[in-house]
DNA sequence: GTCAATGCAAACTCTTTGCAATCTG
DNA sequence: CAGATTGCAAAGAGTTTGCATTGAC
């Protein structure tokens, strides 16, 4: 997939306003590391955006980078694939179920629907590999977290966690 | 979820059979390893399946766990939650979309399927959270990574791809 | 007995943090 | 100009590896 100058330049401006709305500044950085994910067709790396950014903003280091990708994640203006901040995870169940996901914590919950369990993939997924299983990722944030409110990004929240 | 007497005997039974038929020897570390995985509700770490483990098997060390569950992975006794061997993945597709994600090497594709962005999610998920987005995430091995048949495990795949 | 598997310790990678300098609003 | 943000360097997780020893078949 890839987006028209005016989808971009909608979503800079979206960009920009929930800044804003945050209360957060709007920096060069934040800017081009916004611009490098948003144009990404990938799910680059944190490592990957830096080196693509490298090339036009030479002085930009890593950890900026990884500040902005979880400031841009709490603002909603992205996503991960998975769940941040933790290492792998096993999964021993095996029925067939599906997962609700928190995006704040990484807590991932089981759960059973029949329906859901009957999906059928489109014929053009088939080409891409072998299916093994086909399963439902809910995400949100979980109740305990809903509960915490207000706390302005993922590094900060997990200090106070501690 | 926990399962019963008789359902964890038929896994064990055909966790032995799984590792004779791979030519794997059967470890009192690989049953023990094996057991704390299986009898886990929730979505344990490397970590987690260490300390349960060291109860009752003290000598045992955290990088036997690690290329235990490897080894698990591989003979598709137990699956990960997200992909193996890759740091947080950020996404920036802000359309409805799905996964398709290689197990061996995390490739993850997006692709669109109107009908699945329609998925009605049962009631009793509510519970756990807000939910923000459902999405599809099949699970499988990528063309490329099919052709690459007959290694062992994932450790000495990467280490021969270097 | 042979070769694979383990435990240990050290290495490595990815991610986070403290702090002084810099830049935004 | 004040306070947030950055870059740097160093620390901290989580994970992997090399090698001598142990144990399964």
């Amino acid at each position: 997939m890839k987006i028209g100058p005016e989808e971009l330049e909608q979503r800079l401006n979206r960009f920009k306003e929930d800044l804003k709305q945050a209360g957060v500044k709007l920096t060069h950085q934040r800017l081009e590391i916004f611009k490098e994910v948003a144009r990404s067709k990938d799910h680059p790396d944190a490592e990957t955006v830096y080196k693509g950014l490298r090339k036009r903003l030479p002085t930009v280091s890593l950890d900026t980078v990884y500040r902005t990708l979880w400031l841009l994640l709490d603002l909603g203006l992205i996503d991960t694939l998975g769940t941040p901040h933790h290492g792998v995870r096993f999964d021993a169940n095996t029925r067939p179920h599906h997962h609700f996901v928190c995006k704040k914590c990484g807590m991932t919950s089981d759960f059973y629907c029949e329906e859901l369990d009957q999906i059928t993939i489109p014929a053009a997924v088939k080409k891409l590999g072998r299916v093994e299983k086909t399963q439902v990722e809910i995400r949100g944030i979980c109740s305990r977290c809903s509960k915490k409110i207000g706390r302005k990004n993922c590094a900060k929240r997990k200090k106070e966690e501690k």
